[in-house]
DNA sequence: TGAAACACATCATTTTAAATGATACCAAAG
DNA sequence: CTTTGGTATCATTTAAAATGATGTGTTTCA
């Protein structure tokens, strides 16, 4: 048995599927299943349970995942750890919820590309849950997320504090006028929606209708046009309040405050990329906490 | 990068050598040449320097290998895990102090060995050095040593408490006798020997000359020809002493306290084999602390 | 109810990577 | 200045993995 073997074991526990796992791996799925096999026999042990719709793993096959993940983790770490040198090169993922990609995050991008031109920096964007989900599998070398997370795999830091505004094209704002309104809300995993739920309770006033959408523009374009309001942190609409397009009502406190943390795994190697990352971030705002 | 290349890798490293890594491994030296070269290409580092008489790991190399241990560790404690069943079975390797493995262990090992036939035990005897180091590097699954043990990869547990006696061939025994008595020690790292120093600067009796011998017998054998005196646990001697061929005396305490523990290296899968033989110390020895 | 879609298993064949064996080379020790 | 003890090179063999075509069994749905 050698990593090898495991990287393909872990492709199908993955996807339940020796169809699926070839696939991803760049293999011929008679190949999969073969290896699979041979393995199985090498440790004396049904791996997966097989049914038509594809493949499960059995008890001891989700042992062996364990085991699996962590020898990927350290492979891919160790190739890191060698290879980094001091000064940081190669890839670097950041994810980041939409509110911050839009006001906080591209002035860091920007510092970070002007020092370290020689990484390759991708933005992803995506909900808390998305992005937590990603780090998790080290799909994202760190993300900007709502905080606070609770998570034993994850490290924490708060970058920059929030204050929650609600947003409409209303010249005054009142909770009162809510009634009756739509809220405009991203999909899935918006924590400003629990928070706004949460005041509105003690308020006493009824939760709205909401519509979801799929991005911050369109959260924007809908509340100028009448279609309803949304509660966002204040500094992303700071430059629509000003040229008058929107009007805000803050949030009182507590419900009011929202933060922004950056989680990265905890026990995986920090690549000098991240590394410098980290110290941009920590140049640029206080980290609190 | 796979877990063979790290194998191969591993045995260089260890090694220093090529050639021998290869023989230990099993295959041609120039196939281990062409495999470190290939993953020195693959990772762009140079992970050995070459001289004349051999190979010795660059800083890089070192960062790789401790990675690579992990890595085989995890290996071996995945097909562990996942093979292990119920019942215990397959090689269990016990190491033990001469003392211990006299008067202690052998009652141990029966009953063991009484209730699980199918696990193919072995015992090593060596000093509490030795013995401390085969376990780390897992050559062993545990051991009995001389305690306390500082080390934060190791768990140890308190076994049994000796009670450390002066042995010599002479009827009347008094510390005195010491004076122009040669001591009978084992070769190295003899925890014993420390302690009676300790004792002695205390009574203000000045160290006597010491003979090194190899092993239990030895020592006994020559107390009895009268060459010399030792310091052993009081059940090493009880036998020999109530038939008359050696006399004893007491160490006062503190000095004269020894503590045995049962060592086992903290982050290895516990084989059902291993944890039975836990189970058989638990159940006949008060586990102390 | 039976055909299409889907998924894993089998097996003969090809391809690739690893291992071998012979030899060259290099530096230190004698 | 030759032997010894080590690594590097390279043509060749061998073994393992990957492929491609086909078989078998299950579900889906017309």
């Amino acid at each position: 048995m050698n990593s090898d073997d495991l990287k393909v074991f872990l492709a199908v526990a993955e996807e339940c599927s020796v169809t699926k796992a070839a696939e991803r791996l760049g293999y011929v799925q008679s190949n999969v299943t073969a290896r699979i096999q041979q393995l199985e026999t090498h440790l004396g042990t049904k791996l997966f349970h097989r049914h038509a719709r594809g493949m499960s793993v059995t008890p001891e096959g989700n042992t062996l995942r364990s085991y699996a993940e962590k020898i990927m983790y350290l492979l891919e770490d160790a190739r890191r750890d060698v290879q980094d040198s001091a000064t940081p090169r190669g890839p670097l993922s950041i994810g980041s919820i939409d509110t911050a990609a839009a006001v906080r995050v591209p002035t860091v991008l920007a510092k970070y590309h002007d020092n370290y031109a020689d990484v390759d920096l991708s933005l992803v964007t995506g909900s808390s849950e998305y992005l937590l989900e990603q780090v998790l599998r080290s799909q994202l070398d760190g993300a900007f997320v709502n905080g606070p997370i609770e998570h034993v795999d994850l490290i924490q830091e708060t970058i920059f504090r929030e204050e929650l505004v609600l947003v409409s094209n209303r010249q005054e704002m009142d909770p009162a006028v809510l009634k009756g309104k739509t809220l405009l809300v991203f999909r899935r995993g918006c924590t400003y929606r629990a928070k706004l739920e949460q005041w509105l309770s003690t308020e006493g006033i009824a939760t709205p209708r909401t519509m979801e959408f799929g991005n911050l523009d369109a959260i924007l374009g809908g509340v100028r046009a009448g279609l309803g309001v949304t509660l966002l942190p204040k500094s992303v609409v700071e430059r629509l309040e000003a040229d008058g397009s929107v009007s805000t009502y803050p949030i009182p406190s507590p419900h009011g405050q929202a933060s922004t943390v950056f989680i990265r795994r905890q026990d995986r190697f920090v690549t000098s990329a991240l590394s410098a990352f980290m110290g941009i971030l920590q140049s640029q705002f206080w980290l609190l906490d």
